[in-house]
DNA sequence: GTCTATACATTGATAGAC
DNA sequence: GTCTATCAATGTATAGAC
């Protein structure tokens, strides 16, 4: 069931999900096929299952009474860091959930839920931006999401950690800066 | 045969590349299946042909010599509005090379290309970020690609031109100012 | 619980008529 | 140039033995 999981999560993530059948599924979790159908009652379900149990982990990462007792500084960095955490937690569970984006037609139902994962941070950032003195926070809390995934698509295809990690930081550095113009 | 290229570049920005059939295009551009291996060897060369047709537009799109005349501000706005014109031109064909990122097995020769494009503007601003202060414009440079790579993510899931086009003019606002400390 | 065998649809691709 | 007919291979999914 979990090892399943496991070795499907990883092919979807580099493969693709529809590029990936249950039987090279079946092999890499060392089952028959068949086995596979007593546990899902298809692919689809299966890929479900997937994202629903991970869907979770995100969820009481970022408490948002926590959060608010900190400083704009401080909340920026947690959730910078925070997100890094989750990804090098399981890249490739973050990679699938990506590359579902681009299946408009495989499971209509997750989209929103997928949808939801990239505002996760938006509600929260708004009020930080207000705090730090920007004119229009909210432009700035996605600009600051816009960038939080442009690295994280950055990460999918170059492999480079050192690289993510210094660019992590400089986001904390660049966006904990208070509003200021001329 | 530019029926049947444009309308396979709709069907794999929409359903993925993998996930759609031969079938399909053929059926979407009205011809028959047979028809399509006259013009191309089979489905990878038709997403080869798709590619390459239109990498050339946007080569020729940021043309070096003449940005290196303007000033700071000038060749961001350029950028980022030249991208906008460049994808509102063909949004489907920009999703496609977006989304063929997560497809690490199909079409190992197209991977280099791709990633090229993401980094076509990243050596041209380098010395931008240079000039505007930035003491580490390496990094600025990339914070600027990753933030236009993540708003063009979202436009493909959230189908709102209003809030893009407002979000592109915010990138070449923030982008432009030179560096500030405290 | 797990596997083998098999059914059935769809896939990419080819051959040959028009 | 274009289509129909057809191929072998692969896909998902089921049934039944152990």
């Amino acid at each position: 069931m979990e090892i399943i999981e496991q070795a499907a999560m990883e092919l979807f993530a580099h493969k693709g999900y529809s590029n990936t059948s249950i039987a090279q599924i079946a092999s890499a979790a060392g089952v028959s096929k068949g086995l596979l159908y007593n546990y899902y009652t298809g692919k689809d379900d299966l890929l479900k299952a997937i994202i629903n149990k991970a869907m979770g982990s995100a969820d009481h990462f970022f408490n948002e009474d926590f959060l608010s007792q900190m400083s704009a500084a401080e909340t920026i960095s947690i959730i910078v860091n925070g997100s890094l955490e989750l990804y090098k937690a399981n890249p490739a569970y973050w990679k699938l959930l990506t590359s579902l984006m681009f299946q408009e037609e495989v499971l209509k139902e997750l989209q929103p839920m997928i949808a939801q994962k990239s505002q996760m941070s938006y509600g929260l950032m708004i009020p930080i931006f207000e705090k730090l003195g920007y004119p229009d926070p909210k432009s700035q809390a996605l600009l600051f999401g816009a960038a939080m995934d442009g690295i994280f698509l950055y990460s999918f295809s170059v492999q480079e950690e050192n690289h993510f990690e210094h660019m992590m930081n400089y986001i904390i550095e660049t966006f904990s800066k208070p509003y200021h113009n001329e």
